[in-house]
DNA sequence: AGTCATCTGGTTGTTGACAATCTGACAACA
DNA sequence: TGTTGTCAGATTGTCAACAACCAGATGACT
């Protein structure tokens, strides 16, 4: 709950001049919090005054979230937060999965020797996430993981549209435990993917990528 | 009642529509038929004069283009419609190959009977406008073949994005003729995916799809 | 009692005005 | 002559008020 008006970040967050941004990515936050429950709507007026800005900026900062997924908006009537079906979740991680094989394909393509060392250490700091069991910072690593993957594939519109199917995704498990075994499982396969980007093969990075996404969508059909 | 949300794609000039929405598929078609050019800025107070409403309309359809990839907007600059780079448009063809590919994936593993009509009778009219070298039919049609495959694949944002990609695609060759020989080679592979989604082999029907999208690519390079 | 029309409060849709910012040109100056 | 400061015009960013619209409640009529 975010009182007055600013508070929420120290600085006045003022840099990129629109408010429309910083009130987009503020919603993004609340509503990939949870603060904002899947289903409910967005009132414009609360917002705003939340917000300490005019319903102009929120307006357009909604039409934003529609585009990325996380919510639906309905004339007259105004933006939810979207409620994901279970075929809806299915079709994301296969279509996510698919994305992210082709974003692998270009990097095993023209990864640099210091794009190699980034995710080398990257999956190492996993790693020591498990040794330690600290399940929090392995799903932020792991997110980051994928994430730089996308934009070092130099592809923008892939990067792009991976980031926002992966809010999609946290839409409908924001509270994932993987637990002990799907880690270790899960970083195995990061070290797979590492590997056959090194390796400069196209083909085996976006099998690597495609599988363990899919293996990443089995896991969490299994937590149903 | 399912109103809003998506998908009727094409004209959705729903009697009492938002004028946001108007707005925006004017915009749109703006873009596409080069009334615009690349590069050009969309004045707002120009536009919002021309198509009779007030900015606020004009500026969230903006927003719209925008995350749809047609136009860019810097702040306290405005939108400018996309210019898109060689590779750019590299990129734009190999992920659009990926996510029809994916699409087509989908379909082989549900297609009906009236599907499949559908899309045998949508070659054959490619055949027909072949024979009677009718090309801007053949390419009319030829979009409206994958965008049926994208839509009866049954993934929504699957179709949705591949048609936000395929816009992209016409804003770097809005006026492509293909030739004789081009066009029969497309329909050709046409044929093949069709084929492929007959089959229910939904590794064949991906690589299919890959595959003429990736000579789409081609042929297109070869007309630079 | 049940059905339908109407009313009302609240919310979104739209607008025109005002403030902040950028672009380009002109003029002052070293 | 080349650089820099300043200004005017245009354009975007933001706001608060008004209009259109919907959902639910109330009440009349059969």
């Amino acid at each position: 709950m975010q009182s007055g008006a600013d508070s929420s970040n120290g600085t006045t967050l003022r840099r990129h001049g629109s408010l429309t941004a910083t009130v987009h990515t503020q919603l993004e936050a609340m509503i990939l919090r949870g603060d904002i429950a899947p289903g409910e709507r967005l009132n414009e007026q609360f917002l705003s005054s939340q917000l300490g800005v005019s319903r102009g900026p929120v307006r357009e900062a909604a039409r934003l979230l529609e585009q990325d997924g996380l919510v639906t908006s309905v004339a007259n009537q105004g933006a939810f937060v979207r409620q994901l079906s279970l075929e809806d979740a299915l079709e994301l991680y296969d279509l996510r999965a698919t994305i992210a094989g082709y974003a692998c394909s270009c990097l095993a393509t023209r990864a640099t020797e210091s794009d190699l060392t980034e995710l080398r250490a990257l999956v190492q700091k996993m790693q020591d996430c498990i040794d330690s069991d600290e399940e929090e910072t392995y799903f932020r690593l792991n997110l980051l993981f994928h994430d730089r993957i996308a934009v070092l594939s130099g592809a923008s519109r892939t990067a792009r549209i991976y980031s926002a199917l992966d809010k999609q995704v946290r839409l409908l498990r924001r509270r994932v435990l993987r637990g002990d075994e799907s880690m270790r499982f899960s970083n195995e396969e990061h070290r797979e993917i590492l590997a056959a980007i090194e390796s400069g093969d196209a083909g085996r990075a976006r099998e690597a990528a495609e599988k363990h996404h899919i293996n990443g969508k089995r896991r969490w059909i299994n937590t149903l």
